[in-house]
DNA sequence: CATTTAATTAGAATTATTCCAAACAACTTG
DNA sequence: CAAGTTGTTTGGAATAATTCTAATTAAATG
C-alpha cells in the first residue's frame, strides 16, 4: 500500500499544493538524503524558494528531518515516516537509515539529566568500512 | 587538578601557539557552547580566521565537537573532554551536556545495521521545560 | 464562484564560513 | 642558540547556502 501523500499533508493542516505533493512524494519514494539543491535539480519546476519553504514546513510538522553534520556542510533532508537514526560513512558520505535501537532509555536519560520533556532527538553515527585499506 | 592545555595540544601533534592556548583554554573553562563569533567576541585578540582554523583543527583531533541543529542555524562548539551528548531546550536555546547514558548498545546497533566501524557519534535531544505554561 | 487565506515565485539580500597570499612564530637541528 | 623549516596567523576578499521581500497565484471554504 503506497503512502497517501495528500492525506499526510492534510493530517498536518498543510494545504495540498502541486509543489508539496511533488516534493514530499519525491522524498517518500527516494532513499537518497538530498539537499535542497539536489531536490531542485530533480524537480526543477519547483522554485528553489519553494523548496526551502516547503522543507521548512515539513520539518516543522515532523514529516521530514534535517540531517546536519555531513562533510559537505549542507543540510540534507529525509522523510520521517518512522522514527529512525542516521549512520554516515565518512569515507563515501553515504547516509543510511536505521531503526534497530530503542531510544526510550536515551530519552529517559535526557529527562533525568535536565528535567526537560524530551520532544525530539537527532542521532548521527559516523563510521568507516572496516574492509577499507587503512 | 586543572587541565594541562599545552599537553592536550601536544598529545595531538598540534603546535602550542598563543592563540590555541587561549581558545582551547576558553572552551575548557566555560560551560557555554559558543559559536565562532561568540568566541571571537570574548577573545578579540585572535582573528576570526584563526578562530575558525583553530576550531577546525581541534574538531579534527577530537578535542572539540560541533553542535549543529540549534535554532540559530550556527555551529556551536564544545570541549570534548569526556564523551557526552547534548540536550537543547528549544524554548530557551540553552544547551546542556549529559553523560548518563551508555552509548555502546547504540554504536553496536549502528554497526549491525551497516557493517561499518562506528568511529564517532552525535546525539542531540530536544526538550522543553514541563513547567512552562503551554 | 466569490472570497479569504495561504503558497509560490524571481531575484535581491544576508551572512556564516572558507579562501588567499603574505607575514610571522613555533619547533628542530647542527 | 642561530638558522632553517614548517606550520600558523592574519585581514580582507570571495563564496554560497539560506533567508527575505513584495507581487502573483492557487487552494480551500461555504
Amino acid at each position: 500500500m503506497a503512502i497517501d501523500i495528500p492525506a499526510l499533508l492534510q493530517k498536518h493542516s498543510l494545504k495540498v499544493t502541486q509543489q508539496r505533493l511533488a516534493l514530499l512524494g519525491y522524498l517518500v519514494t527516494h532513499e537518497t538524503h538530498p539537499t535542497a539543491e539536489m531536490i531542485h535539480a530533480e524537480l526543477p519546476e519547483i522554485s528553489l524558494a519553494t523548496i526551502y519553504n516547503t522543507l521548512d514546513k515539513l520539518v516543522e510538522v515532523g514529516l521530514v528531518v534535517i540531517i546536519e553534520g555531513t562533510a559537505d556542510g549542507k543540510r540534507h533532508y529525509d522523510f520521517y515516516g518512522e522514527p529512525h537514526y542516521h549512520i554516515i560513512n565518512t569515507k563515501t558520505q553515504e547516509i543510511f537509515d536505521a531503526n534497530n535501537f530503542d531510544v526510550q532509555p536515551l530519552l529517559q536519560a535526557g529527562r533525568e539529566a535536565t528535567g526537560l520533556d524530551i520532544t525530539d532527538y537527532h542521532i548521527e553515527l559516523y563510521g568507516v568500512d572496516p574492509d577499507d585499506a587503512k
